[in-house]
Order: structure tokens, then sequence, then C-alpha cells
RNA sequence: CGGGGCAUGGCGCAGUCUGGUAGCGCAUCUGCUUUGGGAGCAGAGGGUCGGGAGUUCGAAUCUCCCUGCCCCGACCA
């Protein structure tokens, strides 16, 4: 390709919107544009990238045994209305109405379809299992879309849905989408990991992500030192204290603290360690009540596990001010365990405490010498809190440590959470009608393309991965237009790597070195080589990889066996 | 949804407080010079200042309404 006729604008200035390396350098590059919020175009240089990366899902996809077909953007409401989702799936949805007033949603993803798909086609035991995947543009009215293509409202997905008889068909599905997702993500060439997740909102039992790392990532993840034990941090369990409670030796004692509503100001002010004081979080349970969950003063509710608990309102919220005052009598800030008359949780961490810190439930007062049973009856223990750096892991080997990523795969057992309301039934071999078992495995094709910048950068600009780089090689041949020798080496080098099938991209351009060198490194195209009279002179050309600082000389007539080598 | 901010040529910005009919840098086009790290000079094109209403002799600038976009928050107890 030539990049005199290429239609790429580099831009020298980071537009203002973008906030997040990825986005301004998918901007600079000239990879995407924005129309509106959340809603991208993808100009050439940025659909290449695209394509390579939905290649590759393709080929491992097809070669895990998958079948590919594409199903509408826009889905009638009554699918939703059947699966129940229609109501559950929330403002995130986004409903249209045809000009007959009859009501559709632009799909967010396809369960619904395709499980219609699958009870019309899948009749007998005898066809399963079965997986059908599509790579397609999906939509999700995101509260706040940000971070370009990172979360966008439109973007392009891949979801795929297998089909199983039984319990152990779904087991073994999954599995092979585990590895055809280990396959896809490896050759991507970025550094990814497999954690265990939390299912959310669209239900089942067990599921994985797969996140790319980068310290940029908006999840954090946290992954043990000593074995393969990996999850996303809301799904990751603490384990309680290994050391028993020690006896209680204080006596309860009513203590002025005068404006310390928080942790950090009530440790300063009595001088002692948050890990020795208590926090109660009144929350709204299930039954009109409130519901008090206690967790040690350096540790953080994990808002996922909370909202599983019996009796507890889900999702998550923290009662009204008025609330609070209503079921303690007291204020934000000075609310404690001692008299409490709702039911209470204790995190495993806080119910190993003794004579701990707590609110006293009065105005600009704590409690100090605290102890369960003795003076707070009753709580229940539960795992309510975010593992921090450090803790051990609940595999039972090694201590975790916390990562940032960016979750780029989900995969899912959902069991028969579909084809149940659905009906997506078959007849089994005694010949009784049962309902499928589902797999829904979805890859954020867009999010990876933003997710490789995040991952790998530098100041200068993007530094594409082989694989996904849109071309392989940038040729940057100086004073072209000047030098009859450059020209000659240039065009007989560009037709001898186009030949060999290798994807160059030749700035012919009439700029000056420094403008060519620029523009290269910001695209971030892998190999670079040089072609300049300085070098010629000698027979040479000059190369360097972009995550180089140095370029080096190699004879101009071993030009394709020297990029063969390089390329792998 | 709650809070804050912004909207002026393709991009980045000034001008708004204190009303007088729009400017700078980059990018683009032409010419000459230049050519190993985002060149120099000379010239040119391109903006009804987000939209509407109002105040005024006169509005990018003041007032009101609307829209779009960006950021922060939704884990103080």
């Amino acid at each position: 390709m030539r990049l005199s006729q290429y239609p790429i604008n580099t831009l020298k200035e980071t537009p203002a919107e973008a906030e997040v390396v990825s986005h301004q350098l998918m901007l600079r590059a000239g990879l995407i544009r924005r129309l509106a919020a959340g809603l991208y175009s993808w100009l050439p240089l940025g659909l290449r990238v695209l394509q390579k990366v939905e290649r590759i899902i393709r080929e491992e996809m097809n070669r895990a045994g998958a079948f590919e077909l594409v199903m509408p953007v826009v889905q009638p409401a009554e699918l939703w209305q059947e699966s129940g989702r229609w109501t559950e799936y929330g403002p995130e949805l986004l409903r249209i109405k045809d000009r007959h007033q009859r009501d559709f949603v632009a799909g967010p993803t396809h369960e619904e379809v395709i499980t219609d798909i699958v009870r019309r086609e899948l009749k007998s035991y005898r066809q399963l299992p079965v997986n059908f995947y599509q790579i397609q543009t999906k939509f999700r009215d995101e509260v706040r879309p940000r971070f370009g293509v990172m979360r966008a409202r439109e973007f392009i997905m891949k979801d795929a849905y297998s089909f199983h008889l039984d319990e152990e068909s779904l087991r073994e599905g999954y599995r092979a989408m585990y590895d055809a997702y280990t396959r896809i993500f490896t050759r991507t060439g970025l550094t990814f990991r497999a954690v265990r997740a939390d299912s959310g909102a669209i239900g089942g039992d067990v599921s994985q992500e797969f996140h790319v790392l980068a310290a940029s990532g908006e999840d954090a993840i946290v992954f043990s030192d000593a074995d393969d034990y990996a999850a996303n941090l809301e799904a990751a369990a603490a384990l309680p204290p290994a050391e028993p409670r020690p006896a209680a030796r204080e006596e309860l004692r009513k203590v002025p603290t005068p404006g310390a509503r928080t942790i950090e100001d009530l440790a300063r002010f009595l001088k002692v360690d948050p890990a020795h004081c208590v926090k109660t979080l009144i929350v709204e349970g299930t039954d009109g009540a409130v519901v008090a969950l206690a967790v040690r003063g350096d540790h953080e509710l994990n808002a996922v596990k909370a909202h599983k608990l019996p009796g507890v309102a889900s999702p998550l919220q923290l009662a009204s001010a008025e609330r609070v005052r209503a079921a303690t009598g007291t204020e934000p800030g000075y609310v404690g365990l001692v008299g409490l008359e709702c039911r209470i949780y204790a995190d495993t961490s806080a119910l190993a405490l003794a004579d701990f810190v707590c609110g006293a439930n009065e105005k600009d007062l704590h409690l100090t010498g605290v102890n369960w049973d003795r003076d707070v009856p009753g709580a229940m223990p539960a795992d309510l809190r975010k593992v921090v750096e450090g803790d051990p892991s609940p595999s039972g080997r090694g201590r975790l440590r916390i990562a940032r990523g960016i979750e780029v795969g989900h995969i899912f057992q959902l069991g028969r959470k579909y084809s149940e309301p659905m009906k997506a039934l078959v007849l089994d071999e005694g010949g009784q009608e049962t309902a499928l078992y589902m797999g829904c495995y979805g890859i954020g094709v867009t999010r990876i393309v933003a997710a490789a910048i995040e991952q790998n950068h530098d100041e200068r600009g993007i530094i594409w991965p082989d694989p996904i780089a849109p071309f392989q090689v940038v040729l940057v041949p100086l004073n072209l237009q000047k030098s009859d020798r450059v020209r000659a080496a240039t065009d007989r080098l560009y037709a001898e790597l186009t030949d060999a099938g290798i994807e160059v991209l030749l700035d012919d351009r009439d700029a000056r070195p420094g403008v060519k060198f620029a523009d290269a490194e910001l695209l971030g195209i892998p190999h670079r080589l040089v072609v300049a009279e300085r070098g010629l002179e000698a027979g040479k050309l000059e190369y360097r990889h972009r995550r180089d600082t140095d370029s080096h000389e190699f004879p101009a007539d071993r030009a394709l066996g020297f990029m063969r080598s390089r390329l792998g």
C-alpha cells in the first residue's frame, strides 16, 4: 500500500475528548473517528486491525467446531418478554418502535434469538451438541460511554452459543471454548489471563473472564503467586483468618469522638489501627427491614458478595440517612453494632477481632472494648469483603496479588436459564422432551483493539503485536523524489516484499524524514525499513523494530530473506 | 440518575468578565527553497462562534430556554 494514496490523517495534537492512551492514539493514528457519544466509525487503517482480530477468532472458532451464522441486530420485543429480560435488562437495552408502533430492541446480545432458532431447528438429541457463533454489531445503551471503543455503545462482538443434552456435555463444550479462547488470545500476541468471574446479569452458574493485562485496566483481577488460581476481584473469596479470636479482655467503654465520622477520622482521633475498628453498613433488606453488614475498618465491602446473602436486597442498596436514623437512632458515621435490632452479617475477618472499636449509635460517640457474643450476640458470619494484596489464596497455596485487566472475553455455562422459559426442547434417547443445556461465549472484538494499544504503546505511539498489526512492514524511503537510486531500490524492494505476500506500507509521500519517522512510530507498524542514499552507497538497507532503540544495517540484496527471518 | 465543566474553521486554543461585526498555532492548497527526526519564506481557501428566543442602534460576548459533548460519583456510616 502506498501511503500517498491511503486515506489517512494523523494528528499531532491529542483531541481533548480522549482521556485514555488507546483512545488518544486511535484518534491520532486515524483508526477511528467519533460520530456521537459511544459511536465510532472505523477508518480503513483501523478496520485492517479489526479484521485481523476477526480472522484469528474465526479460524479458532471454526477449528473448535463452531458454526458461523449471522442474526439480525433488530429483534422483536416478544422474544425478550418470553425470556423475562424485557423487564430485567434495564435502560441499557435500547428499545425502538417500528412504523406500526411495534416494540423492538437493538440487540445487546443474542441469547433469545439463538434460542428461538434452536427450538425451531433442533428436534433430536442426535443433533447435539452444537455451537453457533457470529461476529456482529451489538448495541448497549451504556450509562456512561467512555474511553473510545473500550466502552462504546455500539461495538463488535463475537458471540457464540452452545447447546447440549446434559450438563456433562455442556461442561465439555465450555472446556472446548476455554481452550479456543486461550488459543485466540495467545495468537493475538497479547498478555492475558483467564479468571473466575461472577456471572452477573446474564445469569447462570459457572463463568470465567479473559483479561488483557494493562495498568490502565478498569477491572481488578487477583491471582495466587503460587498456583494458577485467578479471579475477578468481585469473585475472589476471602478465607477466614486462621488464628482463633482472642479472648475478651477489655470492658465495653463509651468514648467521645466529636466529628469523627469516618474510619480514618476515628483511627487518627483514638490512635487505633483501622484494622482494629469495625464499620457497620446499613443496607436495604428484602422484607422492608434493614440489614447491618460489618467489615473491618481497613477492608472494603464487596457488593457482589453482599447482595447474594439471604435477606439482603439485590442489587445492593445502602440505606438512606433517614432509614439509618430510624434503625439505629443515630446518623451515618456513628452507627455501631451493640444493641442493633436488625439482622447482622459480619465478615469473617471482623469476627476474628476482640476488644474492637465501633460506633455507639449516638452522635459523636464510639465504643471501645467491643466483643462479639458478649456485646453483640447473633451476628452471622459471612464473606463480605474485597480481598486485598497479600491475603492467602483461596486455592490454599500462595498469597494473592492484584493486577489490572481489561475484560475482552467471557464464557458462561448458562444451563437452562433460557431454554426453559423459551421452551427449547429436544427429544432424548427415550423419546422424552427435555430442555437444552446452554453455554454462551463472548469476545469484545473492538475492545481487543483498544486493549492491545493500552498494553502496547510508548510516548511515540502504538506498538502493534505482529499478528494484529495493520501492516507488517513500513518502508521509508528518504529523498524519494530526488534520488533515482533511492527510487529504484524502493520500487524493487516494495515489489519483492509485496509479491512475497508481506503487507508493506510504503511511505512514498514527498515529506521530510522526521515526518515519516514520526508517523511510522505513531501508527505502530512493527517493522521498519529505511532506504536512503547513505546506505545504498554501501549496498545496505536499514532495519529497526518498533520496540528497538537502534537500527541495524544489512545487505540490500538479501532483503526478502532478512525480512522473512524477522517476521518469523 | 446526581454533581461539575465545555461548545468559536478538520484538530488544539484565544477572544466572552468590560457588547462595536472573529483571531492564533497545527492541518489543507499554490509557488520557491529545504530533505536522516514533526522545515523556512511568500501567498490562498475554509467559521451564519451548538440551536432557538430575547435585550440592544449593534451580540461569539448580556438574559432565558433547548441540545450536544466531556469529567467525577453511585463502597463516608
